[in-house]
DNA sequence: TTCGTTGGTTTGTATTGCAAACCTGTTTGT
DNA sequence: ACAAACAGGTTTGCAATACAAACCAACGAA
């Protein structure tokens, strides 16, 4: 019965806090996205997006490409097969739980 | 258009940890229940069970009532209306947020 | 040259979530 | 009676976090 409900405690962590989960989202819909971008969308600073950015990269969750458009720095991020998988993973959950609770208090 | 994937970072920090999300989502649907109930249910240690409600406790989310059974302790956990309250609104959150994310995609 | 801007990274700090140790009383064994 | 074990929790210790602010390096303009 509660099984249901203690599954949200497997959610995995690095998508379940919210800056992060914002950034996977973007990244899911649109493929591919620089630096900036990701931040004006996220609306986080550049120091946090930075050390999120780091965590997923460490997750094999995105791949970060440092390049340059003319002379100035890139960095173009996207989701790696992994990531997505995860967040499609996650997306799941946050549904399952959801409708677990909403059925049990009928 | 992201506004909707950004509003995930205005979800209450304090219903957004899974063990505490566990507690009130059992408390939501039982109305009362003491603390060795509510630590098999949420598969919590004591320490952390103690620790989560004295957070909710704080917030006004849950009242916490200790009283004696016989002579043994006895503690009753129930969530307040603010806690209710607290709880439907986060709930919501997340499905708006996962019903952006699944039509964003297609 | 100096100043501001772009595109980030590193550092500092206060807050956490968790486990393990602890505490207070009660029951059990002998 | 008295130690040992147990019930029901709380406090402590610590490693990991999230965030902001400070920093850095390269470029463009004045």
């Amino acid at each position: 019965m509660s099984d249901d409900i203690r599954s949200i405690s497997n959610v995995d962590r690095l998508l379940h806090e919210p800056s992060r989960t914002i950034i996977v989202a973007i990244l899911y819909a649109v493929e591919s996205a620089d630096f900036l971008y990701l931040q004006r969308e996220a609306g986080l600073t550049k120091g946090n997006l930075s050390a999120h950015l780091s965590k997923l990269e460490a997750a094999g969750y995105v791949k970060i490409e440092k390049t340059y458009k003319g002379k100035i720095p890139l960095t173009l991020c996207e989701l790696t097969d992994d990531g997505r998988k995860a967040f499609e993973e996650y997306r799941k959950q946050l549904q399952s739980f959801i409708e677990t609770v909403q059925t049990e208090q009928e």
